[in-house]
DNA sequence: GCGAACATTGACCGAGCGGTCAAGCGCGGC
DNA sequence: GCCGCGCTTGACCGCTCGGTCAATGTTCGC
């Protein structure tokens, strides 16, 4: 593995992170191998374990880095809002407008939940998201303008509508983001017979 | 591959099948292989392929059986009843307690939504799933019980809830049914607002 | 008690995997 | 001009995998 990083070789990571989002997205990760990336790239494969020290590695990075950016998002968004309701419907907007520039993660993530191996990664990116969800749903059920019961159970709710959403509207339907964000905002604060 | 099956035979292959859901839900199905299950019932390796065409073909009919199994309970479940919003409530409660009495599912089904070649049966197992979910839900919006929404969407929604809370609550967390399908019912009834 | 069909065995195969490494390349500093 | 280091090469290794198959055991009906 590198120990520093040059401009280029800066480049040169990404570009296999990229190369191996786009391919563990279509194929599969286990399907994908080491050659496969390198192959796509056009260069040996010891250029993939100059940069990281394993295909697991390279995973576990992507998983980081898309939380992250994912993250930045939702922040940016609700950047200023008081109103809890509000910041909650403004991070599902978020959510889903992200997803829906960066369709291969949500593949990714998925695989990801069922290996073993990624399960401390993932379960630390889900922590810190469904954190912040129950941050706003406790200060809306302070203000009484959120129903009182289980904030955590709530928060989980709400991830499993957004995922739902993103998966079959957005990435196998390719509907509107906009149209999908709408129902989804307007099914987590009312519900069905609202 | 066998032609008929004796009652010898069809035990054998319901072994194989308890076995390897199992191993594939505990290990993943990449990392499982057909040598382990077959090590793990103590038999050669010829008596899977007498049983099955491949290891795809195991989890294919996995697939099919769990979800013949989960819409058993469903219908059975919301039997007579003619409220839509209740058939809807029945059929969440129902849904949410097969899952706690077969976890191991949860990850198989999370695993087959990651490989194209297992698209086709999971495909066919939502399109059951929602359908019946769509028709509640038009019987209620027509009764104006229902917010008028789109039907498709809302059943994705709802199926969003039922799948995070059963991974998040019941499979990681085990918390009890009951609580978990009542705050799943008041969310997809009401919202967070309601 | 024999023959047919069901059921089982496990050594074997070719393919492909993740990962290694000795050797070489190219560019900036001296 | 050449040294050092970041970067690249691709043949190679050990291993495991999914899948095959000829031989053998087991269970019937007749």
């Amino acid at each position: 593995m590198r120990r520093k990083l040059t401009p280029r070789g800066r480049e040169r990571r990404d570009q296999l992170m990229e190369c191996g989002a786009r391919l563990f997205a279509e194929r599969g990760y286990h399907p994908t191998s080491v050659a496969d990336i390198v192959a796509a790239l056009g260069v040996g494969k010891g250029v993939f374990y100059w940069y990281f020290a394993s295909k697991e590695e390279l995973l576990t990075e992507l998983l980081k880095a898309s939380n992250h950016d994912l993250r930045k998002r939702q922040q940016h968004a609700i950047e200023g809002v008081d109103d809890p309701v509000r910041r909650i419907e403004l991070g599902i907007r978020a959510s889903l407008s992200w997803f829906a520039e960066h369709r291969e993660y949500f593949a990714i993530i998925q695989f990801a939940g069922t290996d073993e191996t990624f399960a401390p990664v993932l379960a630390r990116n889900r922590e810190i998201s469904i954190a912040d969800t129950i941050r706003h749903l406790k200060d809306g059920i302070v203000d009484g303008r959120i129903a009182d019961r289980d904030p955590t159970l709530l928060a989980h709710a709400i991830h499993g509508v957004v995922a739902e959403l993103t998966s079959r509207a957005l990435v196998d339907g390719s509907m509107p983001v906009g149209e999908v964000a709408d129902l989804c905002v307007a099914f987590c604060l009312e519900g069905l017979c609202g």
